[in-house]
DNA sequence: AGAAAATCTTGACACTCGTCCAAAATCGTT
DNA sequence: AACGATTTTGGACGAGTGTCAAGATTTTCT
């Protein structure tokens, strides 16, 4: 049943949004615990039946909230934009020269590689994986857009604090910060206890490299 | 029979040789036919009936080659990197000027972004694997460092041409391009025609970024 | 040619997978 | 309490997986 457009308070009306709440607040629920499942053993061994259980429910159960597997995953992905930018949001929206700025977001970034490793391992699965399977493409294109942005907000207002323009578009800032996050999570996860520490001074090195304030080596 | 140390001409050894040579040949046969079959569809989604069926052979043979999937799998990956150097090795070993360097490295860059797409897909996915998988990570980490070195021979004979010293170490300026030749790869399997030429202005201005002689925007 | 060693095929095994469905359980309303 | 709708269960299905071993085939050596 759709939704009356006639009365606000439609008893029918109250009835089918509780329901609809109530049905996407479990999907969400599933989503969750898929997010986690899926962290920790990566998108190529994460079963339906082992997502069901880790949520403590039947296998069957994924079926009545999701379509099929990829609508789960969809989901997933994009329940973890959700998480990811709200983490973001909260760092560095303030601050007073350039060098706190720098300073501030490095320590963001380092602790987040050590908190949030498996999260960030799982989102560079499934960017794998949209390699291969077009299902995934526009929910991973979307979620990079995203994290550009991020990546644009920081470097600009570092460029004004610093009184020095960036030296390449945000496309590229943002491709040279994902790749030594990436290399410092291979290893952060592989154990190295230098990993955190390295890409706090690699990312304000960074800073200053992409505003051509840098001072050579 | 281990090889004997006594005498070079020894049959006995030239019949082992003989035998060895022939058993790592088809190993490679195999794994290279492998490749190409994990580079179409992916780690997740690569059986290795598949695979044996690609290469003309019964999926029993593979366990004759292979203790299991992992031990193939690695080999793969090594062999991976046996193609992958030789590929770098033949770009840009001389020019005359910083100018040219750069120009010759990102068309070189830009090429096989379109020619090897599959196989880079592949690196990407498989590294990402080995943020899973542990057995993985010794390979990976590897062929990363090999990697590195290629662009560390790049960039200080950049550095060279150019009179001035590199902003950065050879650890991030390697992430740097890794970061934006992933990116530039997720844009060419989706379509992207404008992917390889963008790619090619990002490498000849990444050059002169971590040199610290671009210029502002 | 015949024996021995290697290579390869074939079928079977014990799983796990995604998907579906009928029945059971739970919930909300009257 | 009783009914209808929603939600959940758990089994079943067929397809696919890695692995293994026994037998057929081919190659190699004497």
């Amino acid at each position: 049943m759709t939704r009356s457009a006639t009365t606000t308070g439609d008893r029918a009306d109250r009835i089918a949004r509780r329901q609809v709440d109530k049905f996407s607040e479990r999907r969400r629920e599933l989503a969750d615990a898929a997010l986690q499942t899926l962290s920790e053993l990566g998108y190529a061994r994460t079963s339906l039946r082992e997502i069901a259980q880790n949520a403590g429910f039947s296998h069957g159960v994924l079926h009545y909230y999701f379509h099929d597997k990829v609508d789960l995953i969809t989901y997933c992905v994009r329940r973890y934009k959700a998480v990811c930018v709200q983490r973001y949001d909260d760092v560095v929206t303030t601050a007073a020269t350039a060098t706190r700025l720098a300073e501030q977001f490095a320590v963001a970034m380092a602790a987040t590689l050590v908190e949030d490793a498996v999260m960030h391992r799982l989102w560079y699965d499934l960017r794998s994986q949209a390699l291969f399977e077009q299902s995934f493409r526009a929910d991973v294109t979307e979620i990079d857009a995203s994290l550009e942005r991020m990546i644009e907000r920081v470097v600009s207002r570092y460029a004004e604090l610093a009184g020095s323009p960036p030296v390449c578009g945000t496309a590229v800032a943002y491709a040279m910060f994902d790749g030594i996050f990436q290399q410092a999570l291979l290893r952060q996860l592989s154990g190295d206890p230098a990993a955190a520490a390295d890409l706090r001074t690699a990312v304000a090195e960074m800073l200053a490299i992409v505003t051509g304030t840098s001072k050579s080596l």
